[in-house]
DNA sequence: ACCTGAACACCGTTCAAGT
DNA sequence: ACCTGAACACCGTTCAAGT
């Protein structure tokens, strides 16, 4: 064969197919060769596309972010952090097997691309102050990626749980809805509504006495 | 050589060898082949004291986690849980290169372990509901886990921010002790004690209703 | 420009063989 | 019981060669 006429790989295919092995079989299970065999072409032919299998799964990652709504921001920073966490939680909630990957990217390109990020800059448009609003998005992020990994899924804690002695009429059960991480995103938002409060009255308190002090 | 009279293995010998080697060049670096030439021996001879190089993994979350302190919730679980993060995360600023390990293994095993938690059982000792406990926990870890990564260090954050633009006398210098991390859990705590409180009183409801139906 | 086939330098792991 | 040497079945990646 050597090369066909059109060219029978494509950056989008080879992407697809590489999200497609992540769900089925993992991350563990990507591979280059398996890939390609998938593809019906040889591992090295993948390397006309993407420079190398980190470029590959940077591509899926991104895939993976274009479901993430950035725009809920317009109603207050509250809402758009909600539907920002929601929807990323629920992009990751159909590829479960991706979140390690996006956790572990998170922390390599972690810096550059946290402080960049859309959620950040819109942090900061509604008044918050650079470096916390870094904090804030970042916290947002790993609830939702951990969330995302399953270790708070409601299912896994009832099979751990002794559930039964606890709660033996099952009433806690319209707690399901909304599950723990809609809970424990609450309560970071509960919390970072107070802290940029007192964030704000500490920077009208340096403002003062700056200028206390340049009257001086 | 063959057999030596005294092994010149163990498991502590092996466990530690590999956390330096994660901590001089990472987590990547870590290969049985490297971990057994900086002890002197052949990979193979690795075999006889760990069953695989997860275990070797293991072994070194095990050694870090030692250091967690799970003691102060004698005083609260708001000051419990402040103890086990703060202790948790500066095990973890030695080690920075250690942290995805143990993300990926709070993934992994995530689940049972979570569960089965000294910190979720303080929770619920001190009255959390035993679904929300872990969403607690693991929403504190995750926190933990994200922070220890660097994605909120400030350095780089300040690196990359235009930080200089927004408080060019350096006044916000003092916000850099406590660190993000601490903020972040700050936020959170402050929130799950509102969400407590709730869990208590929506609990009181159903205990009425309950009684009432039954009285019925 | 795109795919192949073969190779390179690695992996983790196994196992008979030595002491 | 513990370590060796060699092997097995994999990796990611490169590269000359084909069309």
């Amino acid at each position: 064969m050597a090369r066909p006429k059109e060219a029978i790989l494509s950056q989008s295919l080879i992407r697809d197919q590489a999200l497609a092995i992540i769900d089925e079989d993992g991350l563990g299970a990507l591979t280059m060769r398996r890939l390609a065999s998938r593809l019906g072409v040889q591992a090295a032919s993948l390397y006309s596309h993407f420079a190398n299998k980190d470029a590959v799964l940077d591509a899926v990652a991104e895939r993976l972010a274009k479901r993430i709504d950035p725009a809920g921001f317009d109603a207050g920073w509250q809402h758009g952090l909600r539907t920002w966490a929601n929807s990323y939680y629920s992009a990751l909630h159909w590829h479960p097997n991706a979140a390690p990957m996006l956790l572990a990217r998170a922390q390599a390109s972690g810096g550059a691309e946290a402080v960049t990020d859309r959620v950040h800059q819109s942090l900061v448009e509604h008044g918050w102050p650079p470096r916390q609003a870094v904090m804030a998005a970042t916290a947002v992020r790993f609830l939702v990626l951990g969330a995302a990994t399953d270790a708070m899924d409601a299912r896994r804690i009832d099979e751990v749980t002794d559930f039964a002695a606890a709660d033996p009429l099952g009433e806690q059960l319209d707690t399901i809805e909304p599950p723990s991480f809609t809970m424990a995103l609450d309560c970071l938002i509960r919390g970072l509504e107070a802290e940029l409060g007192e964030a704000k009255s500490r920077g009208a308190q340096t403002r003062r006495r700056r200028s206390r002090s340049a009257a001086a």
